[in-house]
DNA sequence: CTTAGAAATGACCATGTGGTCAATCTATGA
DNA sequence: TCATAGATTGACCACATGGTCATTTCTAAG
């Protein structure tokens, strides 16, 4: 019977949505999408029901299986949706701080971040979870891809600010940039996630707060790593 | 049947091992132990299966749920038992470098840290899991102290770089500590995250390259933090 | 109003789950 | 040798899972 295994397969799984899926009525579409989304960012994709899911969005499931193969083919629907709206933020904030001097863009950026989780905090909840669950494969590859764009971005960032002397020319890009992502990162991290927050009293501070820690870890870091700093070793 | 529920609570949930589970043999204990961790690390909480446990650690499940009461319990054995080690190891680290100059001191505890993950992976990765999987809420319990427990640690360490004079003194603290305890975190994450690394080749590196990374991050460190540095705003 | 084709449905399936417990085995002491 | 108490077992349970598909409902053209 291991032919059947080829023969039976119904389609490739992509994460692209089905074009019966893609055909519903908007109104449709997006209350279903925001039942996924629920469902996934509670439980993640392992422990994600697909009867609940079902049931949240008020349809059959044998349509649900109508418009997606599978659990596993839903899920990266869900997660390449989430993935667009970041990427599609990332990139007005870049365009938005193109002229700023190196550290209020960077100030900027992390204030748009402390936002953006504030707006979709099921999105931040998802992404979260698949970076350590690593149930899905899949997943990974678009995670790695988001995690690149990330690292890239921060990077030429830096770049841009040794150009312009903004960042003591000395210092090695590579090694700036993997610092202030992972600032940036768990920054964000802590607002999104209680358990790791048990003295900072970041997790759902109000954004006046978040931004007045922002602005004391950037004074922080223009004071180290500014371009009137002491010379290198 | 409100009232069969609490007469049939066999035992309050603990984290602690079963008088039972404590009296079997080291080795029968150490072979399940060691089940207990395979398959948590791999399929983390929710995913993993009793009987799985039951068939990797070769003993039936009756015994399993005489040792343990539930599923929720074995795990927190597992976690606790995870959490005592990194303490002990931290504990190791700190007293060994006691005498040493701050930025020594991280360096030789990033090291520490690279180290231990090279040598418990499977820890390493329940722990990660734990982060945002959220299953368990009694993890998320020991988490949040475990997390706690390394920024008092990192804290205690600027703390005495300031007063002796290594760390620039008008630095505020708990900013440099949050920066410093953030790099750190997200190394050792990357580390351990083939996910995180797409570019920076430190998944599964040897620890040659680690520590010539861990020695460059430092050394910028040292360059924009060091006492030597310019004056603050 | 009829009817053909598409869309929606939910009962149903095999499989796997955490957890139970009466029956069996084992070791010790008399 | 037997009796007894504790440890060990695995068949068994109710339930939930992802996924299927024959049937019903809807829709729109003739």
């Amino acid at each position: 019977m291991v032919i059947s295994k080829f023969i039976t397969r119904k389609k490739a799984e992509t994460p692209e949505e089905t074009e019966q899926f893609s055909q519903l009525p908007i109104e449709k579409k997006e209350r279903i999408t925001e039942a996924f989304i629920n469902e996934f960012a509670k439980k993640g994709f392992r422990a994600a029901s697909m009867n609940k899911i079902v049931e949240r969005a008020g349809i059959s499931k044998g349509s649900l299986f109508n418009y997606f193969n599978s659990k596993n083919q839903l899920f990266m629907y869900v997660y390449k949706v989430a993935f667009e709206r970041v990427k599609e933020y990332l990139r007005e904030v870049r365009e938005e701080t193109k002229d700023e001097e190196f550290f209020t863009r960077f100030q900027k950026i992390m204030e748009a971040g402390v936002t953006f989780i504030q707006k979709h905090p099921k999105l931040a909840r998802i992404y979260y979870r698949i970076l350590y669950t690593g149930d899905s494969p899949e997943g990974a590859t678009i995670l790695r891809e988001l995690h690149a764009e990330s690292m890239k971005f921060i990077g030429s960032l830096v770049k841009q600010g040794v150009e312009r002397g903004e960042i003591s020319a000395e210092i090695d890009v590579d090694k700036a940039a993997f610092i202030l992502e992972s600032v940036l990162n768990r920054f964000l991290q802590v607002q999104n996630q209680n358990v790791l927050d048990p003295s900072l009293n970041l997790y759902g501070a109000s954004s006046e707060e978040s931004e007045r820690w922002i602005e004391e870890l950037v004074t922080l870091l223009r004071n180290w790593m500014g371009e009137s700093s002491n010379e290198p070793v």
